[in-house]
DNA sequence: TCCAATAAGTTTATTTTCTGGACGGACCAT
DNA sequence: ATGGTCCGTCCAGAAAATAAACTTATTGGA
């Protein structure tokens, strides 16, 4: 298997991960949801070299997961800003971030705290079924094929 | 940034990245989630070098993701479960799942069909407010600083 | 006894990716 | 002119990932 199979598998985490299974990638998005925008500021915050944020950057933005729109000329200088498919990764982002509070903290409870606009109140990110409302844990669900099922298929 | 020091750093999603961040991760990860236990089974099912198997289990293991249980002697032969721990990935799992069949469909619907055993239905992971219920949206959410901030950190 | 099969890795050599630094181009301020 | 900002690209060496072949331990059968 190599990486650009990836893409081709009837999986759609396979799919998915094709794109965002990258640790920088996803150190990226991190940042994207909490405002950044800027090369630069990509690059000062990760402390990486600045092929990596280019190149990910560059797959991001043919994706679709974010869009380079200019936000001054002479000289023209480029923005990335989280499209709506950039913007439905939210609940991967929060999922992971929820992962990590649980299960790394290190005493000094979380390093960010989230506040949802709506209620007021700062939350914890829960995984609900979309029919019955109820939370959905990974004993309770059953996974079968699906039309788009083919033998080496999952996902 | 160094692999290693993203462990280090007072970010959650550096924290879970570090350990899950990684494509074979992340798909060995969904096999897991649907049952496959044993190397060999790993191995065929993703095609990839058994190194690469190897590798990742040992550190899934190493981190409490996957515990190692013996189900023969003579010779003694091993198999990979989730933990608890590994239980609680299930959210980031689904999460990346359903990002893809939204926006990887291949017109042929989902590859994997999900019943959530409690109520019956076929459903969608939905993201909710831990305080109030309702979805959450990217939009809808305020970050700042929690106790364990300090000035590089993030997520 | 000898050979094949099974399961779970290791070893070796190659390929890919990443890093750190320098460089370029377009502009602005002093 | 000189230095500063922003957004990259290019290069060579270092680090990591990977595939293919090999190892170990055991069972079962010819």
């Amino acid at each position: 298997m190599k990486w650009d199979d990836l893409s081709r598998e009837p999986c759609s985490l396979a799919r998915s991960v094709a794109v965002i299974g990258d640790r920088w990638t996803l150190l990226i998005l991190r940042d994207c949801f909490l405002g950044v925008r800027r090369f630069e500021a990509f690059q000062e915050r990760l402390g990486i070299s600045r092929t990596i944020i280019a190149d990910r950057l560059k797959v991001l933005t043919d994706e679709g997961v974010l869009a380079k729109v200019a936000y001054q000329d002479r000289p023209v200088r480029h923005e990335y800003r989280l499209t709506e498919k950039g913007l439905d990764l939210y609940p991967v982002v929060l999922a992971i971030v929820s992962w990590g509070d649980r299960h790394y903290d290190d005493g000094r409870g979380p390093p960010i705290l989230r506040r949802h606009k709506a209620c007021g109140c700062d939350f914890q990110p829960v995984m609900t079924c979309s029919e019955c409302g109820d939370e959905v844990e990974a004993r309770a669900v059953e996974a079968r094929p699906g039309s788009a099922f083919s033998p080496s298929a999952a996902g």
